[in-house]
DNA sequence: AGACTTTTCTTGTATATACAAGTAGGGAAG
DNA sequence: CTTCCCTACTTGTATATACAAGAAAAGTCT
């Protein structure tokens, strides 16, 4: 499990720019003269490179060179794939996970079109009650294939339904489509969080699926809308 | 301005997948075979792949192949940069835009901040109301760096900005960091949309880049939160 | 038949080379 | 001094080769 080189190249230069080794605005040594301080070849280091430029860490620029961007603004995007708990701890806040519900049951025809199968099977039902400092902000609702994860249990969803199921289970969680949405809330909804007056919820619906592209869970995460933020970073596509 | 190879072939591919010529769950051709039926080296079909798995066309698989991911679902990402225009095109609504306000000005402390910016300089502020289905939905605030965009016109601003910018004055847009928030809405917001009842509204801020990483747009785009939408692709970094 | 090994396919990484395209600066010519 | 061109850099694209790593099928032994 030893990572590729470029890999490792990036995490340096990554390294460099979040402790201001590299400053913003400032040039990255050309690619040859990388290739040479980091005894690769070129085109290891412009694979590097294209992470960088990818995660919004620098700009290219053909027959300039690469610029660092200023990182400062990107805190932490919740673009991607992170779980609560890494979130929460990242931004340093109290923390705590209730589960109010989990069971086996066979998918609803909802649930069954979410995963686009054409029978039902068994889906594990997570519910879960976000709370940060003193307050129940987020709901989660997930539905995980029982076939694929097997053996869920109440103190694994307290703590990290995406530790057991990569580290535990050994499986591979490799992209999601989100769809972000405000809707009116439900009375499950006014029950379980503390929604002040506000009448609208952001809901974030999530397909995530493992490395050999199949769906293994469905996820509607609802959050109240002053606490809710989603940063993204996005490079045109021409 | 022709396109690279590597380009032209994910343009190809993405157009067998989106017409059905290879469908949800079919393995493409290995590398190597679409190698020789392109007369491109493997590294070029790979780079095209590559293309292809970032935007959610393909799932790659060492030691297996390249399935086709099911793309139904990916209707119109929001996410990336599109101009209201385009999307209202793509999506076959009558939608039209009211420029509330045209003027140049010096800079706000507050803007000042937003472009990160030592010294005041001018901006255009514009205001434009976006209206859908005879709704008037989303409220636009832009501010732009007039020494980089110079003579803007009530009729620009109706029409396409993006196109202005790309097409007339030659400018690349490149990159954006976006953040989406929901707060409450304004007096002007009340005044300036149909906002019935709601009481929120959600508010996309942007800070859009030209190719040399020099930042020339800040805009505030207010949503009327039942009309609002945002759908994301995301792999997991590992 | 079943379990194990080997072969043969796939994609992933790393390297070297060549040329194209874009930028910036220096120098010659006017 | 200004204009133009050439040169010396930069990044972008395309190719070829080699080997590693993973998966699946074929083959072999018990």
């Amino acid at each position: 499990m030893t990572k590729s080189k470029f890999q490792m190249i990036y995490d340096e230069l990554v390294g460099h720019i979040e402790n201001g080794d590299l400053k913003a605005n400032e040039l990255l040594p050309s690619e040859n003269e990388l290739a040479e301080s980091f005894k690769a070849s070129r085109e290891t280091i412009r694979k590097a490179l294209k992470l960088l430029s990818e995660h919004g860490y620098i700009q290219k620029m053909q027959g300039k060179g690469s610029v660092v961007l200023d990182v400062t603004k990107i805190n932490f995007p919740i673009s991607g794939l992170v779980s609560f708990r890494e979130l929460a701890d990242k931004m340093g806040k109290r923390a705590k996970t209730d589960v109010v519900g989990l069971e086996e049951q066979l998918m609803t025809p909802d649930m069954q079109e979410q995963f686009q199968m054409k029978e039902a099977t068994n889906v594990w039902s997570v519910k879960r009650v976000r709370e940060i400092d003193r307050e129940r902000i987020i709901l989660d609702n997930d539905y995980l294939l029982t076939s694929l994860v097997p053996g869920l249990t109440v103190d694994i969803c307290a703590r990290s339904l995406y530790a057991y199921i990569e580290q535990v289970l050994g499986l591979t969680i490799s992209f999601a489509k989100k769809e972000i949405t405000v809707e009116r809330p439900t009375e499950e909804d006014k029950e379980l969080l503390d929604l002040k007056e506000y009448d609208t919820i952001v809901v974030v619906k999530s397909h995530v699926y493992l490395d050999d592209a199949t769906m293994f869970q469905y996820t509607e995460s609802r959050h109240r809308p002053d606490k809710f933020r989603f940063v993204d970073f996005a490079r045109r596509t021409r």
